[in-house]
DNA sequence: ACTTGCCCTCGAGCATACTCGAGGGTTTAG
DNA sequence: CTAAACCCTCGAGTATGCTCGAGGGCAAGT
């Protein structure tokens, strides 16, 4: 059994556009073209386009992900160069992770600051504060249309 | 004390030219110009524009980051609307981070597999199988400059 | 006055990753 | 044999987020 284009689209929800937009950049050099030009794609070449949308959805460049299918096109002798790639890739991956946790923290702490029951008051107090610092260093007032009502 | 936008920029790690171009993007609206013309960053500045970082880098669109700035200069009749906005991407940055942990599972899974001490058998054996699907389906082997030394 | 090193705007250019339309061939059901 | 629904390529267009150069003003030291 093969699939065509609009199937692997249905099936990996990439469109019919971005697909082939992979393979004229060289990610899906693996899939083959029945004799009217059509491409076939098996079910391994399904697992090789998860692998790409895995290494897309964290970031990987097309560039990367090109240079990480043509390691994988040549077989065993490519495994170290590989494990490097994706080592560095997990990395990156990790690093990202740390940062959205971060600045989820941050939001959360802003979530807090708007949901409390005296909110208004503690955005008042800030805004006053910002308000104040401009004022004490001669500048405009850039919140001139500000309401605190707290 | 204000900061130079050079200034800024060392502070954030943003370029002048970031820092130049997002303020022409309306997400600035909150600095002051002196008779020069020269922008005059406060600390207070500084703490929305780390505000500003932390959704962009947790992948807001720099429209809705500007939506988001414009409530905080409304003052606290916007509360409820800034409660929402950070809400809604509260549950996106889960969602990401979610799907990044999925997919770092996955690659973590690949490089178990490159690590491993017989991984020239297991990449061979996984190389044989798709190659064996294009065959059994009657369809060119794309592999065919792969190696197989297990 | 002049040089150096900032600052400004405006508009063009670039990188990335799609997205799409035109023009044309293929397959299949009636 | 024809209409509908696919498939193809090529190249242009779009969205986003910067990045930069040209042309020019401002501020401080010599």
């Amino acid at each position: 059994m093969t699939y065509s284009i609009k199937q692997v689209s249905q099936k990996t929800g990439l469109s019919i556009y971005t697909l082939r937009f992979y393979d004229k950049e060289g990610l899906l050099p693996f899939v083959v073209r029945n004799r009217s030009g059509y491409r076939e794609f098996t079910d391994g070449d399904l697992l090789l386009i998860k692998t790409i949308c895995c290494l897309k959805d964290t970031g990987m460049k097309i560039s990367d992900i090109r240079t990480y299918i043509a390691a994988v096109m040549r077989g065993t002798p490519s495994i170290e160069e590989r494990r490097t790639l994706l080592q560095k890739h997990r990395e990156y991956i990790v690093r990202q992770q740390r940062l959205l946790a971060q600045n989820l923290a941050q939001i959360d702490d802003k979530l807090a600051i708007y949901s409390s029951p005296d909110s208004r008051r503690k955005v008042a107090l800030d805004l006053t504060a910002a308000i104040q610092e401009k004022q004490s260093l001669n500048l405009a007032n850039t919140f001139e249309n500000a309401v605190l009502d707290a």
